[in-house]
RNA sequence: GCGAGCGUAGUGUAGUGGUUAUCACCCCACGUUGCCAACGUGGGAACCCGGGUUCAAAUCCCGGCGCUCGCACCA
């Protein structure tokens, strides 16, 4: 990826450690990598950006919040295909020293390769001779597990039972697909929200906080019936941003709707979230111009999934996949239907006219056929219920599994016929999931407010966050800490502070000039300043971040105009 | 996991065997100025960790940890 300025990302990281925004983790024990600390700016801004994501999602009424452990026990991940995926075997050649996933190796010369250990592939790998991609030798190491789950244990001592931190939220959605229905009366659609820690024991994490080990995610998972597959009209439909469909490979522009219209995006429903995504990250701050779509080919396609869409953003790092949009389908929900043996995984279908069905078939008589077949009893009476051609009378042969015929006798079945009305039937839920790294977006959101001016010949650094993602509405200044300016702004400081949902900062030390230029760096969007016409008729001035306008207004206004993030003042 | 380069105040850096460890921004105090990174004085703050070589190590060697890049990996 070019890169215009290679200064930039490094200035961009300097301020971010320097500000306190982000920084690697545990540095004074040499640190740890893939593990970040938010400082008391960056935490100020994640915060708001996922309370930003749940208030978004929670605003349709139909989506809720839950909240489920990142502790989980080994079952469901074996369910959800985790254990399995995320134990790839690894393999290295011993003359270039290239390592690959042992399963890619011997695709195609073995058969069912997930059901293999670790010694039946490596010795595989020898039988079979497979060579090596990259330079053509026959010499591989032992197979080595890779396991990018951080696994544990729960209870005491040996006796506990083995756990993952989970890997995704996604699972622990699932697990309360049960709650929610009941919830909502069990009528889709619906869907559930979580935001919170994954974990992930990358080989080599890299790129800052592009790929953590301990990350932020917030996900929805959306369920639905297949048959009606929802879509709605909110969202940012019109936009035009980059697409990148995966029949041509090509970039091309249009908009979501375009994309729906052309076929391009194969899911109404996955088309409705892209467009609601598309609006939800606009309001956080990340630039569409810098912004694409992406989908998955079949090869790249996660296990679990049918359709997907990346939203790639781009930053100093070149495209990163920030938000995945998945159809997952009915997987998740078999797969712990399957694992569970339990109902609780599915939904009810009313049919719109009640369906009048006639029965007409024979039934056998479990007292008859018992005695008289033994062992073959079941296997006669299951071939009894489901004949296809109905004889009309006793006695009548029916063909077994093995190809042999027998005699239904008189009295081993009798004939039955009724008619049922059937008022709708169970069937399994489809999950549409958008699935948002909250880090990734952060990166990205500072890197696009990330500006650099010239002012007077110097380099002058704004960060351009919109207010519902700066760390601090506003900051509060005296023009002097003299006079009693500073005790005014001070006070106005702490009453704006009380009022719900602003965040303020006060800063009395160094030149105004200087102190504005903090607040710019820093992102915060007002900055209100008391001087000496405040003392005397309770006005202050107001300045705008991005333009460095200024207006006086009363001191009493402050709340609303700041709650109204400007948009109730003239400038 | 492999290979290469790198690791000095909060940030960016100078320093290639002996320095009180350089400079700037920064932060604090006082004074001054009085609305867009002003100025003065004073102060604060660093050699990634461990071992070795040496009279002496930020500097040389070994190991670890971390960072950057390339290869590989990446639900």
């Amino acid at each position: 990826m070019a890169r215009a300025d290679s200064g930039r990302m490094e200035r961009l990281s300097s301020i971010m450690r320097r500000r306190g925004i982000v920084a690697p983790a545990f540095e004074t024990y040499g640190g740890v990598a893939g593990l970040v600390d938010y400082g008391p700016l960056g935490a100020s801004i994640r915060r708001r950006v996922i309370d930003s994501w749940i208030e978004y999602w929670s605003s349709f009424g139909d989506i809720l919040e839950i909240e489920s452990p990142t502790l989980t026990p080994e079952e469901v991940l074996v369910a959800s295909g985790h254990v399995g995926e995320f134990n790839d075997l690894m393999t290295t050649c011993n003359s270039c020293e290239s390592v690959f996933r042992a399963d890619h190796l011997l695709e195609g010369s073995v058969g069912d390769i997930d059901g293999l250990s670790a010694v039946e592939i490596s010795s595989s790998l020898a039988k079979d001779g497979i060579t090596c991609p990259g330079c053509g030798g026959v010499d591989w190491s032992e197979c080595v597990p890779m396991n990018l789950m951080f696994k544990t244990s729960v209870g005491a001592m040996s006796r506990g039972r083995t756990a993952y931190l989970r890997p995704e939220t996604a699972q622990g959605m699932f697990m309360q697909y049960p709650m929610l229905y009941r919830h909502f009366r069990q009528k889709l659609p619906f869907g559930g929200i979580q935001t919170g820690k994954g974990y992930r024991n990358e080989i080599s994490p890299r790129q800052g906080m592009i790929r953590l080990r301990e990350f932020t995610m917030a996900e929805l998972e959306y369920f639905f019936d297949p048959e009606e597959p929802p879509v709605g009209d909110d969202g940012d439909w019109s936009t035009v941003v980059q697409m990148i469909p995966s029949s041509t490979g090509q970039m091309a522009r249009m908009s979501v709707s375009v994309a729906l219209s052309k076929g391009l995006i194969l899911h109404p429903t996955v088309a409705w979230f892209m467009a609601r995504t598309l609006e939800l990250v606009r309001s956080l701050g990340v630039d569409p111009s810098r912004l694409r779509f992406r989908q998955h080919g079949q090869d790249e396609m996660a296990h679990y999934a049918s359709d997907c869409w990346d939203c790639e953003l781009h930053g100093e790092h070149g495209w990163i996949e920030c938000i995945g949009i998945a159809n997952r389908t009915c997987h998740d929900l078999e797969q712990h239907a399957t694992h569970t043996g339990k109902g609780d995984f599915r939904a009810w279908r009313a049919f719109v006219e009640p369906k009048k069905v006639r029965v007409d078939k024979w039934f056998p008589v479990q007292s008859a056929i018992g005695p008289a077949f033994k062992s073959l009893a079941s296997e006669i009476s299951e071939a009894i219920g489901e004949l296809d051609k109905m004889p009309e009378s006793l006695p009548f042969k029916i063909r077994l599994k093995d190809g042999t015929e027998t005699t239904i006798e008189e009295g081993m079945a009798e004939r039955r016929t009724e008619d049922r009305v059937v008022t709708g039937e169970w069937y399994t839920p489809h999950v549409v999931e958008p699935a948002f790294g909250i880090d990734r977006i952060i990166w990205h959101i500072l890197d696009h407010a990330y500006e650099e001016i010239e002012k007077d010949g110097n380099r002058y650094s704004v960060l351009r966050l919109p207010q519902s993602t700066a760390p601090f509405d506003a900051v509060v200044l005296p023009l002097f800490d003299k006079d009693g300016m500073g005790d005014m702004a001070k006070t106005i400081a702490d009453i704006l502070s009380k009022a719900r949902g602003l965040k303020i900062q006060y800063d009395n030390s160094k030149s105004i000039g200087r102190r504005y230029a903090r607040a710019d760096e820093a992102g915060i969007p007002w900055a209100i300043t008391v001087d000496h016409q405040s003392l005397k008729d309770g006005s202050v001035t107001l300045r705008r971040r991005d333009d460095g306008k200024q207006v006086r207004c009363n001191k009493d206004d402050l709340q609303s105009v700041l709650l109204s993030q400007g948009s109730n003042i003239d400038f």
